[in-house]
DNA sequence: GTCTATAGGGTGATAGAC
DNA sequence: GTCTATCACCCTATAGAC
């Protein structure tokens, strides 16, 4: 429960943004949700595109910053190692109280949200971690060309991205064969796709690791 | 250049749709983009929400029918193979013309689109498909679990929305050391990267295929 | 810091002439 | 089939009282 207005504003934008899209939430609908006056996001945020920044920012830089923390305290990481350190913190962000489906569905609409004002934003809110992690599995993986890292890096981002993004679809479409209840499971299947598609050799056969 | 006005409608809901997004889009921009009336919308489609689904419909059902057909001819295909057969009508359809761009948006942002009518739309599309491709890949690999096979999948899927619905930010983070100009490139990237993913071992090591 | 009130404009949909 | 005109409503942002 949050107690001052801002972080009202904030959690009820995260959570009406995230289920029914920037665009289609107005302010109105959310300061009524959030139990606050109108005019209290215009003081608090100047506008609705700062306070979408704001909701962005609150959300994504701790689970850069702990990215980057796990990804430093690895010595020589193995590929499986770093796709911990890149998808754990972002699946436990998920995992932390009821909230964790608006900021799943936040994720996971962050790389494909229209508009350029946006993409900006969130090119430099991802900048630095990318560059990180790339060369980071660059260095597990000398033979591979660097295009070919970058496109698969790209890949990991996508698969986590349609997992926070999809969830209604792809609960949907399984009629529970598979769920998302158990985190760690998830983050298992991430992990154990992902690290074979970084590791694949040019012609899909099979070579030692 | 489209002749009539339905047509030219489409063509520009294509357009503004996947690249502001649908809310953001209103039928008078629209409607001034396609150079027709305003009331031609209400006349031709009944509503806004019923425009999204022809717009949706006509590129969406020709790729599932190709994906079926190129799957259906081959016998007992492997998982490059699969892939292939999933994969490339959907790139084909963006390496058509220059609206090539508006449909890699628009299948890229299928899937984590938000609102509940849209999400109810893409399921009934994308249903047959999947589970049609599920079993091929469950044939594939007869010791993988299913709750495995669907969730690689899906992560296949992320790939291929996330490579078009984000491409405005991968080459802009690329910074030139990739691009979009080589199609067969790209599907042979996705392909080799999902294919290893798919055929994953629990513990990620590497066994004979 | 928080409110009311309102300015100034955009929205989807439709009725009815041609 | 295509137009004009219009309805009824929603929007963001801000000025100014408390």
């Amino acid at each position: 429960m949050p107690t001052d207005t801002k972080e009202r504003i904030l959690d009820s934008a995260e959570l009406l943004f995230s289920s029914q899209g920037i665009a289609n939430t107005s302010l109105r609908s959310l300061t009524e949700h959030a139990q606050v006056n109108l005019a209290a996001v215009n003081y608090h945020f100047q506008s609705k595109d700062a306070l979408v920044q704001a909701v962005l920012f609150r959300r994504v830089n701790p689970i850069n910053q702990r990215r980057m923390e796990l990804l430093t305290a690895l010595g020589q990481p193995s590929i499986g190692q770093i796709l911990d350190a890149f998808y754990r913190p972002a699946v436990e962000a998920v995992l932390a109280g009821p909230e964790g489906r608006a900021v799943a569905r936040l994720i996971g609409r962050l790389y494909s949200e229209p508009g350029d004002l946006l993409a900006g934003q969130v090119r430099a809110l991802m900048a630095d971690t990318f560059r990180t992690f790339a060369e980071s599995i660059q260095r597990a993986l000398p033979g591979v060309p660097q295009a070919t890292i970058i496109w698969r890096l790209h890949f990991c981002i996508g698969i986590m991205a349609h997992t926070f993004g999809a969830m209604e679809l792809i609960e949907g479409m399984a009629r529970g064969r598979i769920a998302y209840d158990d985190p760690e499971a998830i983050l298992r299947q991430m992990i154990t796709f992902a690290s074979a598609g970084l590791r694949a050799e040019g012609e899909s056969t099979c070579a030692a690791s």
